[in-house]
DNA sequence: TTGATTGCAAATATTTTGCAGGCAT
DNA sequence: ATGCCTGCAAAATATTTGCAATCAA
């Protein structure tokens, strides 16, 4: 599956600059940081989350920065709006279809999943209650492989 | 279904009072205030949709105490947050057992439905990708019949 | 070159905290 | 009478906007 010499996450990033670059945008170094975190990122994160990260590879990027870029790549359907027990502000890599996400409740690593044959469910609920059924949300919390083991024996934490 | 002389509402606001009362909580008029306007709202609310309701009824109420009430409402269980499109601070009459939301996305009148079979489904999903799943959300996003006929015909808005 | 993009500072918006006075019990 | 609760003001957060300087194309 892997393309010679690089990564699924970087030939993911490169993907996604040259979506940027299509839709006109400067690839500027801000962007390409952004980008690359959340295209390489397994966990759901916030703006300061991201920003912190950024920082690592470019201590002069600024928080605004961050935030228009988040934008920017949501605009362009790279990432995605995730609503999270602690808020609502938080983004992860976008997946196209309909899919759902399963979320660890510890360290917000997130895995989409497949549901299509609950769309028939959640149109029959439409029905029910007069409805016309225009999207759902559906995500699932728990405890990831890893997060379980920690748990298990917090030393190796 | 009705108790003599009282709306359902007005009997789930009296409810609401015992539990307060129950837990210890005085019974100042902004807490009156408050629960009665959750306790009859078909529709989510957000802190300041409280608010303004809210003022109506007693002016002097500040957006304060909006907020020191909600997370009261919320502590006892009466009611729970909904994470919304726009955003996570809103709230609606808590139900007991795992129930989920079908929400109106014009309106934001909302109703419980069942969907108990659901949960066999997503512990699978979890064991598949190996986690402890402990929790879930599901809301479905659409038109309520109101809105539906007001889309058709915005005359009657 | 040129204008989109950045980073700073400041403005907004939202939510929380401190505190003196009021009111339910 | 007691001390929980309120409303105001102010603080703390979180997010957005204005603008001159920078830099990708």
């Amino acid at each position: 599956m892997k393309q010679k010499g690089q990564s699924v996450a970087q030939s993911l990033q490169q993907n996604w600059i040259n979506k940027l670059t299509d839709q006109g945008f400067r690839i500027t170094k801000p962007l390409e940081i952004v980008s690359g975190i959340l295209a390489s990122s397994e966990k759901i994160l916030n703006p300061t989350e991201v920003y912190q990260r950024a920082r690592q590879f470019y201590p002069k990027i600024g928080l605004v920065t961050v935030y228009r870029t988040l934008e920017k790549l949501e605009q362009v359907g790279l990432i995605g709006r995730v609503h999270m027990p602690d808020g609502c502000q938080s983004f992860f890599q976008a997946q196209c279809g309909h899919q759902h996400l399963i979320i660890c409740v510890k360290c917000s690593k997130a895995e989409y999943f497949e549901g299509d044959n609950l769309n028939v469910f959640f149109h029959s609920i439409g029905t029910q209650f007069g409805y016309q059924v225009q999207d759902h949300w559906l995500q699932l919390f728990g405890l990831c492989k890893q997060c379980q083991a920690m748990t298990l024996n917090p030393a190796k934490e």
